[in-house]
DNA sequence: AATGAATGAGGATTCATTCAT
DNA sequence: GATGAATGAATCCTCATTCAT
């Protein structure tokens, strides 16, 4: 995995380096010479482990959104409350994009490769985020979250700390700004479904 | 302004077209022929009008900001009651995010501009922003929201719409799926400050 | 003439700042554009004086040699005693080199001139000379000084000159250094034939 | 060196290539395009070898001068009489400018490197002229030259030679009018310390 | 498997020249 | 005559990719 330096497979080296350079100078200006350097490889030697260009920028991709869902589902347990399990996956998006802000700032970076690539990467992340669908669907069904579709709860969830993180690191906000939990609450309060609520 | 076509200005003509372009294709593969082509003008006509290629975007990313800011405060009238106020900036927020998709998906693009020159656009933005940091204060005053920067009720709130249009435009929520006063509803929950909220 | 300030003709002005930019950069890096500006006229203008800027190149070397040919020959009186005019000569090589530097720097930029273009000026700069032909001419009935082509007996004595200037102007050589009358009689020594300098 | 044509290590191809052209057009007309072509490598391969345009540049007056340097100094023995290593010397310079005309005209061509650039190679040339020091040092040590500056010594001694190879290959003077050993003593007649030499 | 020299197409930028005003 | 905005060919340079070693 992308976030774990003990793995020393020669694809994996080059595809972190690819992600350092991503995250330090975006997609111009990291050349296919650097990327070499930076892994410590040849130039040829990236064309044995990646087809062209392309391939590279596109199983980077994969690797960070297969490495995001791994650590906000690290731990996770569907036996505690639900509200619980709610607030672990939040604490770990926003652990995740604070402890490595490469992957959020290369996010960006990938906007724009063909709409039926951005496509498929993202219906094999949801497949990963499985444990997640099952979460939104035992909240609505006991009624504790309001009936929109799981791509809302996820903006109006998880995506504030995606958001959050990134002000975080280009010093918009500071921590002591910020008390997570009570974020969390806030973002509770946008999903949940409480009659009291109703203005 | 980068959405008024009445303007015939060829500045903002080739700004306009980089804009397009941007969109279409990112910072890679739009290059400063594509750009003189897309703006109907020789490739040296764009440095009579920009200094070089990094003037250009950075000049753009100006512009879309100053733009956004001018389309959300549209119609803003302070003598609202302040939460109807910020259903109206909602739906502006909304409404131009959804209208005008290119300056969506340009935006993840800017995010390897020098952080000295990201930190001025902000900075300017945020003075565009003026009325909105005066309706936050009227409601933390007035005990209506959380005691939050306005930093994390921003994101909290109007970024929502953002990540949503992404959303729309790449057909992951369709319009059937949103309602966006519940949406709106949603974001107010998050940021409402009411005793009953309290879980 | 290039050396007359008080010539206003634009032809002559464009010519001098063109002089001025030669010598500054070389012919690389001086664009039409920039002689323009320090020309005080606009680009356009450039071209209803000079067919195209081979014209104006051309016209300046021609310019400049005409200029070095009467600066040379200022004051010469053929009455003078032969050798006295020799030195004259060369006091007036050395002044005009030491004067306009950039006549000189922008010397070893018309090199590359095409040939013919390169000899039609060498011969009626020659035609300009022709008081120096007949001095050498005299010299050499007299038997004052060796038999030799007028070309070489140019290089022998003026050119010395020329090149110190360079060396001058490089600050190899400081006005210290020389004694310009001691180099005069150097240089008469190379040219003139005094059966006691036989080796 | 730039005169061994049995060398064949790249970098030394290349500069090669670039004397021929400098020759040939002056520093305009001579685009890295051409060089490549000229001398038969990509034009991405000059990169490879030299930084950039300047970089190329600045080696090629480097690699000109110590060639000079080589060749006027080859058969140099300091325990020749003087004199007679004087004329050797003026052999050796009238040879090689004769023989390798490109080195010629592409001297002028250099007149505008920065001046602390000209200067570094000027005192890197100068070192390779030791013996020349040292037997200008002799000679005036023993009274048999004027006591002039070095500096000024080749210009009235060496740089005629040089000038007469540049009139040469411009067919101004034939090798029928001139006699180099008539020439070198006249130079040697310039820089000769005779008391009958007086007027 | 690994290298890195070589390639050459393609990018940003410049600049001589034109032409409508 | 004079202007200077507009042009687009030509320039320098980069970089993804290949291939002989």
């Amino acid at each position: 995995m992308l976030t774990d330096p003990s793995v020393t497979d020669k694809r994996l080296l080059i595809l972190r380096a690819a992600l350092r350079l991503l995250a330090g100078c975006g997609f111009h200006g990291f050349s296919m010479k650097q990327l070499a350097d930076e892994a410590g490889v040849a130039a040829g030697t990236l064309y044995l482990y990646f087809k062209d260009r392309d391939a590279l920028i596109r199983q980077l991709h994969q690797e960070i959104i297969q490495t995001f869902a791994q650590h906000v589902l690290a731990g996770h347990d569907p036996d505690k409350p639900l509200q619980q399990q709610y607030r672990d996956l939040c604490q770990n998006v926003w652990l995740f994009c604070k402890t490595y802000p490469e992957m959020l700032l290369s996010k960006g970076q990938f906007d724009h490769l063909p709409p039926d690539v951005l496509r498929d990467h993202f219906l094999s992340a949801w497949q990963a985020f499985g444990p997640l669908r099952v979460l939104f669907d035992k909240c609505r069904e006991q009624g504790m979250i309001k009936p929109l579709p799981d791509e809302i709860l996820v903006t109006l969830g998880f995506e504030t700390f995606i958001n959050l993180a990134r002000k975080y690191h280009l010093g918009l906000v500071s921590e002591q700004d910020m008390d997570v939990n009570e974020i969390i609450e806030a973002t509770w309060h946008a999903i949940a479904l409480d009659t009291r609520n109703r203005i």
